[in-house]
DNA sequence: AAGAGGATGCCCT
DNA sequence: GGGCATCCTCTTC
């Protein structure tokens, strides 16, 4: 079943993108519905993380998506081309997110082979931000989008990730956030071969 | 008004 | 394993 609002709008962001895992994500565009087992998070504490786009309060026409009540997608457009994937978590006002790194292919395979230009399904087909938004079809026109509505959710299918099947460790490419590239907020599915393999 | 750089991934060795 | 693609966003002049 969809997960509803309440399971955003909790205030711990590092437990949210560990229950995330283990979700199914999903969208439905134009009738073609994707869907995947999220498998890789990271999670972004708002104004007081430095490697959050929030942090310090900065809010402008891209970072305000972050401030909305939780439960919406966050989604934006990095080094140019690609649109990487966040789910908006917290009360209104208040900026955490959640980036979801990579998921294990479901359903709509078929679309995901297409939009990215492969012919068998390989790790890499949903591996990292750029990667999975590409093969979902999400991109950012869809920041704002509320994960209530049927174009893209996320399901909760029973499948409980316990802590010692977690491996965290230090987030990927958030180097300039000094002293908080250094927490562990990056959270995988042990042993999973759909997890992204960067640093 | 313009410039720098970015929550990356591909393609080539 | 390294360089480069590619363009939007934000900062600063």
């Amino acid at each position: 079943m969809k997960l509803g609002s309440n399971f955003y709008t909790r205030a711990d962001v590092v437990l949210i993108a560990q229950d995330l895992l283990g979700k199914k994500l999903v969208t439905n565009f134009g009738l073609k519905i994707t869907s995947g087992i999220i498998v890789e998070t990271e999670a972004y504490a708002g104004i007081t993380d430095r490697a959050c786009h929030a942090y310090n309060g900065k809010f402008t026409q891209r970072t305000k998506i972050m401030y909305q009540k939780g439960g919406v997608a966050y989604v934006y457009l990095c080094y140019g081309m690609h649109h990487l994937f966040n789910i908006v978590t917290n009360v209104q006002g208040i900026p955490h997110a959640v980036l979801i790194r990579a998921v294990e292919p479901n359903e709509g395979i078929e679309w995901m082979l297409k939009r990215r230009n492969m012919g068998e399904v390989k790790p890499n087909l949903t591996s990292g931000p750029g990667s999975l938004s590409k093969a979902f079809g999400i991109s950012s026109e869809h920041s704002g989008v509320d994960l209530q509505n049927n174009k893209i959710w996320v399901e909760d299918i029973g499948v409980n990730v316990g802590s010692n099947q977690i491996i965290k460790s230090a987030r990927v490419g958030v180097a300039y956030a000094k002293q908080d590239a250094l927490l562990p907020y990056r959270f995988r599915i042990k042993n999973n071969a759909f997890t992204s393999k960067a640093k």
